[in-house]
DNA sequence: ACCCTTATCTGGAGTCAGTCAAGTCTATGG
DNA sequence: CCATAGACTTGACTGACTCCAGATAAGGGT
């Protein structure tokens, strides 16, 4: 008994996110949704194209980028917009993770926060100010590129 | 006595970093570096550009892109990518201020640190990692669009 | 003061990520 | 099963920036 993680699971999960929602379940949605859910995240719009292409056939661009402000607009994916290089997607958790950049290959990786969960959230604005959301991005080398690094 | 802000003294000033940089002075470079130090920073490519056209007559698009990075580069300007937006440029200060943005107008403020010179620099990644610097990008509404904003 | 070397600037084409617009298709409620 | 709002496709387009080749000029040496 008890459905296993047979590969039917996720699209049934990717299907339930869309309808609670209440945003019509289509190929193409089904498709990114899973190839984020899927992947490690941190992918582009491109590369979510690229694998939902694999189970659609086809996807166009405007498709891909409408899908994916959509799943963000509804909270059901997260996006993270890094200066210098396109937009990464990934599953929305609510955890308010921050991003560690490598200056040298663009790789990326999670950093959980530091202290609590809003980090860093007191400033010294004015009370008019609306602060809705601080995010944190620490630039520096991967282990991998701080090896090959010239001097350092 | 003593020269006043004549006009003259911001033309040395900008003069003396370029050649303690160890830079080539050009018009052109002088007149962005002026551009940008007279603004109160936040000014991008296009709108440095325009303003360091006002004093040299012309300056190309790609010497504008080649003397901010140069200028970058050499430890005198900041620039300051955010996401959705062209960058901006500011003269160093070496204060790792962070930056609020609006999220309906894009209007950028400075934000002085909340915590020390380096906030929130401690972080769980392994010691492997060379984390060089955190960017704090606060997101929200200025007074001005929150008093416009629809409902609130 | 003048020349030489080399860094810098100009202009034009090209790239990349993303958006706009018009028309066709389709998921869902009745 | 049909109607229709919403979603998809195609193709043109934009903004921000980069690459290239050739012209120009800054600064050291004489």
């Amino acid at each position: 008994m008890t459905t296993a993680t047979t590969g039917e699971e996720p699209m049934a999960l990717a299907l339930a996110r869309l309808r609670t929602s209440g945003m019509r379940v289509t190929a193409q949605r089904m498709a990114l949704l899973m190839a984020i859910s899927e992947s490690a995240g941190h992918l582009d719009a491109d590369a979510l194209r690229e694998r939902a292409q694999r189970v659609t056939g086809s996807l166009s661009l405007q498709a891909t980028y409408n899908v994916l402000r959509a799943l963000t607009d509804a909270g059901l994916v997260r996006c993270t917009q890094i200066s210098g290089h396109p937009a990464r997607y990934e599953i929305e958790r609510h955890d308010n993770h921050h991003h560690f950049v490598c200056r040298s290959c663009g790789a990326i990786r999670d950093v959980e926060c530091t202290v609590g969960a809003a980090p860093c959230l007191e400033t010294h604005l004015p009370a008019e100010y609306d602060i809705q959301e601080a995010a944190v991005t620490f630039w520096g080398l991967c282990p991998d590129c701080r090896a090959a690094a010239p001097a350092s």
